[in-house]
DNA sequence: TTATATGCAAACGCTTTGCATCACG
DNA sequence: CGTGATGCAAAGCGTTTGCATATAA
């Protein structure tokens, strides 16, 4: 993945594109899967790289807002991150084992709010799912 | 609801059915719908039970631990318990303008799953839903 | 040039832990 | 009784904020 869908996103969206920003792009594009905001920052310690913590947060809150990044729940409730498309409805599938992500479209998700909300009476706004499992390249090497 | 559920549940378990505990369960059973381990802390402290921080973020691990709670991201990434039946699997609706919860069981999530591992030969082994909206009381009285 | 973004450090809020004391079974 | 649970206070994280400085446009 490259930093470019991040850059393009902030400087079409009217916000600068400033050198930490774009620094920040780039350890996102540089990860596989989903990260949490403490990865970027160790990330940018290791390699040097003069960003402070506020910045990566606000770069990442920034990303999110811009709708380039979406922000995940994982199962031990820690915050995380995953890069995705923007302006299109979508669920990720998280691997166990990689920590990759793939995006699922909805597939029939839809229809069964729908059914629950004639069930329920409740009306139903929004939703989270999350998918985690594994991907076909973990699922043969076995590793954990 | 009653106590008496959470209560059950840890002498079932064998867990000592203490004082503090049963403060908890009787926390919980008072309020109507998802809460925040902050939000006891605060009812314990506002009624002047003598119940430390830690006791009620140790109760509340306990009860999660034996199904009769179970932990939620809200949108706004906090997290939040909401009570449930035991041993049965389902998702929960909550109501974003009261906070009540709802149950609703798996209602054909499963076969999209299994399409979703024949599109993408992806394997999913575990899934989150959670779903917001309004419940049929703050519905009519269309209050925020 | 000037509004915006940054860096730093301190503040914050939630959650966990160490340890001496307490009380359930 | 003896082990498991509690309370307290302190530590630990992740995240946010205030403010003076730097910088993109």
């Amino acid at each position: 993945m490259t930093a470019q869908p991040l850059t393009d996103a902030i400087e079409h969206a009217g916000y600068r594109l400033t050198e930490p920003r774009r620094v920040v792009a780039e350890l996102v594009a540089a990860r596989s899967g989903h990260f949490t905001a403490n990865d970027l920052i160790e990330d940018a310690h290791a390699r040097d790289l003069g960003i402070g913590r506020a910045t990566v947060f606000r770069a990442l809150d920034l990303f999110t807002e811009l709708e380039v990044l979406e922000r995940i729940d994982l199962p031990s409730g820690d915050h995380a991150y995953v890069p995705c498309l923007p302006q299109h409805h979508h669920h990720h599938v998280v691997c166990e084992a990689c920590g990759r992500v793939t995006e699922v479209e909805d597939f029939g998700l839809g229809a069964a709010i729908d059914e629950i909300q004639r069930r329920t009476g409740w009306k139903v706004e929004t939703h989270r799912l999350e998918l985690f499992g594994r991907c076909p390249e973990c699922q043969t090497a076995g590793d954990d």
